[in-house]
DNA sequence: GTTGCCCGATTGTTCAACAATCGAATACGT
DNA sequence: ACGTATTCGATTGTTGAACAATCGGGCAAC
């Protein structure tokens, strides 16, 4: 529990000097490390993150390291508890349905009325879908997860905004966190690569209309679906 | 124009004290107090924020208005030049077209499949029409403006997502800083009033196709207007 | 007039400190 | 034994001072 801190130091020592060369502020290479160790799980909902230590483990001063805490914090992947420290986000059912709340309007809006459609982002979203495939077929059940990310992603970029994508990107890593918090992602995500497929198909042929609503019904399915699940198994 | 800095201390020496009673973190309140001063307009678009200076004048130390300002620049009221400094965000054209890109996706879904249209939100949204049309009444085009916002931040609460409400904020506050860039806001306001009111209408009558089409046009024309001032007079 | 160099100013970052606050363990009263 | 006050250690919020790295502008050399 207290370790996973810790891991934050032998995961990254390898990568440091890398990070280093690519450059920007300590700041940023401090949200970044924590961002990834976030989403990728190693740090689990609910872990506290103190100060000090985390400070030490990253390498970097505490007043550094509060910057880029704070950046996680805006980006709602921690959550700051006035006077007793920043823990990783929990979300519950309400985020959930709040988040597809969003995902709901902005999907199938991007796919229906996106003024991006351009020839590469299509490219991508055909792309997300193989990349979901090759990934299911080697029962990589992490790839299908990235790839279903990638595919809603090129998605919102089908709407041409800067500003949209990275609102997406918050939304997605808000995601991460909520499989994290099930048994079975991979069984979660397999269902729906097939439907990525159909969906990607009708955008390719122009056929909007169709893929916004089967995106809709895909997205209200999901939503339920993870909604009742953290309600909780029996919890009314 | 190195003074805008120092007109922060006049304004807010008054406010010191109630503030501190609401009480937060020092760096909220930094933020709270510059973000309102970019708003508003004292400090324009292009100022440059000494990091010393601008502590000294709020009252706080250097480390603490580094939170605040890192928190604008996640908002994108302020960006950060490394190395140079951080100033007030100058919008351009591709600014102003990005952001109504996603007003276009998401004011008139919002309307059309919000999931939030409850007695409250309804009137909150007829609230702002009043709101609006008392302001231009008394000739009051810094209220006709206020109003206006108000009116889009309740379009946007109809889908009933506190994210959105989130990210919807971000933007109206983007636009404040597309407006100080302008000669006249308050003209560029006063035709969307009525406007406004047909749209809160229909959709109080439930007419959703509709006010969502009006609001398609409306926010495209808005679009086309600013996008064309921004690319100057003369220039093409 | 252009090029190169140096210098002051500002940022990025660290360190060490302190008051305020929280949680928990402790002691107390009944 | 049980609920309540109290102390105490740990952590956060915030400050002030420092230093290297970097930037921009002015000065000198050519």
């Amino acid at each position: 529990m207290a370790d996973d801190v810790e891991r934050v130091v032998e995961r990254l020592d390898g990568d440091r000097w890398e990070r280093r060369t690519v450059m920007s502020t300590s700041a940023d290479r401090a949200a970044r490390v924590l961002r990834e160790q976030v989403v990728e799980g190693l740090l689990r909902s609910g872990t506290r993150l103190p100060e000090q230590r985390l400070a030490a483990a990253i390498g970097v001063s505490r007043n550094t390291l509060r910057e880029a805490l704070s950046q996680l914090v805006a980006e709602r992947i921690l959550v700051r508890e006035p006077h007793r420290g920043v823990v990783v986000a929990t979300p519950d059912a309400d985020d959930v349905a709040d988040v597809y709340r969003v995902r709901l309007l902005i999907e199938p809006a991007a796919v229906l009325h996106g003024t991006g459609h351009t020839a590469p982002r299509l490219a991508a979203l055909r792309a997300a879908v193989e990349e979901g495939w090759t990934a299911s077929g080697a029962e990589d059940w992490h790839g299908v997860a990235s790839a279903n990310q990638h595919f809603h992603r090129a998605v919102v970029a089908l709407a041409g905004s800067a500003r949209l994508d990275a609102e997406a990107e918050l939304l997605l890593a808000e995601m991460r966190l909520f499989f994290h918090r099930m048994e079975a992602p991979g069984e979660f995500h397999r269902p729906y690569l097939d439907e990525n497929a159909v969906i990607a198909d009708l955008v390719l042929a122009g056929r909007r209309e169709e893929a916004a609503g089967r995106l809709t019904d895909y997205l209200a399915s999901a939503q339920g679906q993870l909604v009742a699940h953290f309600l909780g198994p029996g919890r009314r």
